[in-house]
DNA sequence: ACACATATTGACGCTTACGTAAAGATAAGA
DNA sequence: TCTTATCTTTACGTAAGCGTCAATATGTGT
């Protein structure tokens, strides 16, 4: 009584269409049991389908994501290809935080125009011009 | 002597093709000058590449990219105008938070691989099977 | 046994975001 | 003035990431 999926389970709770999870096995993304001819997703095939969209999300490409993927689930080995691992997930970590440096700065730059907004609405209610909105600044 | 730029010297300072640029204003993102047939970039134009490719760093589409950046230089107007602004900076705002949610659990879970993977070195060391990286687990 | 929902494998189509010539215009240096 | 470099437009090509049939299984409730 495993817990399992089939793939329109995945493609609702992820908001996908079936011919998407079946593009990404396709990729070689995710590899699903078969009941048959079926397709039978297990909880590691959700996690990765989860994964996959994250990277999706976050612009990596469907090729990236993989080698992105493959990092989290290969953790074994001697000691050589540990070390070798633990450089790609650096080289991983520096790009992810290079996107959330671009990430700040693009918040930073929207909060600036949201602030230069407030003020020249502010000044309007000032002008007399529209005076709904003079309340905030009275009190 | 107002500050001027060629195509070619955005290209080789953003690390892209004259091609992408061309195509860029193509789709409405930039308008640069014309000195007869050529173009001509001014700084703000620049700024306006700079954050095209930010964007694309993110995940952003050039349609998508093309609203916000119109988010940027367009804080004039009326009351109304301004207020529906606000509204749609929010709206960026709000997507730009989710990446960054998405980018910290990322990190959080490379960290932890990485961090497994330094108990799997630590382990191999002690096992004698080889001894070179034991040393900071001795210290 | 039969209808209906859901699955499967092709296979072609489409959009996005450029790459890559080709052919001609312009500018700058020897 | 001749060459060499850089620029232009036009246009076809391409890779990624799916969408969209079509034809064919395979379950599932009645």
């Amino acid at each position: 009584m495993a817990i399992t999926y089939s793939i329109s389970d995945l493609a609702r709770e992820f908001a996908v269409t079936p011919r998407t999870i079946r593009f990404y096995e396709a990729e070689g993304l995710i590899s699903p049991l078969r009941a048959g001819q079926r397709r039978i997703y297990r909880p590691r095939d959700r996690v990765r389908l989860k994964l996959i969209l994250r990277g999706k999300r976050l612009g990596f490409s469907l090729k990236e994501i993989a080698e992105i993927i493959d990092l989290y689930d290969a953790p074994q080995g001697e000691a050589g290809q540990l070390e070798t691992l633990l450089g790609r997930i650096a080289q991983r970590r520096a790009e992810l935080e290079a996107k959330r440096q671009d990430i700040e700065a693009a918040l930073a730059h929207l909060d600036d125009v949201a602030a230069q907004c407030r003020a020249q609405l502010d000044a309007l209610g000032r002008d007399g011009t529209d005076e709904r909105h003079a309340a905030r600044a009275a009190s």
